[in-house]
DNA sequence: CGGGATCCTGCACGATACTG
DNA sequence: CAGTATCGTGCAGGATCCCG
């Protein structure tokens, strides 16, 4: 059942390994706001400004070049409507859902376990 | 089944907000070493010089305090050998293996949607 | 409202050398 | 062998202003 790096590299020798694609696609979605965005829109299809709040903390710097990342990878999708004032929206694509499906379950366990480790490591 | 985060603020509203503890675990452990070294570690308990080579590209400096967090942390358990030349083990610690259980799944997803995401990018 | 452009800063990270 | 110590630096990321 458990999968194990040795298991991932029979398939793949180079896997995780310096500048595989892995590694870039880790950078991404594991930066310090690609999950968060990611988890956010995992709630549904938001607005600009909504998602902002959504995500506590983040700069509209980081929002603007973070949407662009995960956009570009084709993890989320933006629909701009033609109208005054502009409306964006923001949804997970296909893709997108398919790896919070995998994150989310992480997620649980990160908001079950964290008090402890902090507590720990305090 | 599916988890979202709007359940997760539903048990702590302030999951995953500014200064929360999750914060500092997704930092820890998503950070840019830190997954790495735990993915590494979860084929079994390995030397620091095996490790060293396993995670392709880390730098010692790295390695020392990627492992010191996760150890301070409590996912990983270090144990050394009085003995000269000296002798240090890593392992998972059954909290991080009960972490990695849950990382490991998205990590096989990242392993087989990495190249199509790296080439729409691209 | 939803960004883009610009400037600035810290610290994450790398390289090198040294040690018990 | 398994680290620490020290020194540099690039770029992630914040602050601010502006624009369609």
């Amino acid at each position: 059942m458990s999968v194990s790096l040795a298991d991932l590299r029979g398939r793949d020798p180079q896997i995780f390994t310096d500048g595989c694609p892995t590694r870039t696609v880790l950078d991404h979605v594991m930066g310090k706001w690609g999950i968060l965005v990611l988890l956010a829109l995992s709630d549904g299809t938001q607005r600009w400004g909504v998602l902002r709040r959504n995500v506590a903390g983040i700069s509209e710097k980081m929002l603007a070049s973070t949407l662009k990342t995960l956009e570009a990878d084709g993890l989320v999708r933006r629909t701009a409507y033609p109208e005054v004032p502009p409306r964006v929206e923001y949804a997970l694509s296909p893709l997108g859902r398919d790896l919070m499906q995998r994150v989310l379950p992480l997620m649980e366990w990160v908001a079950d376990h964290a008090a402890d480790i902090v507590d720990r490591s305090a």
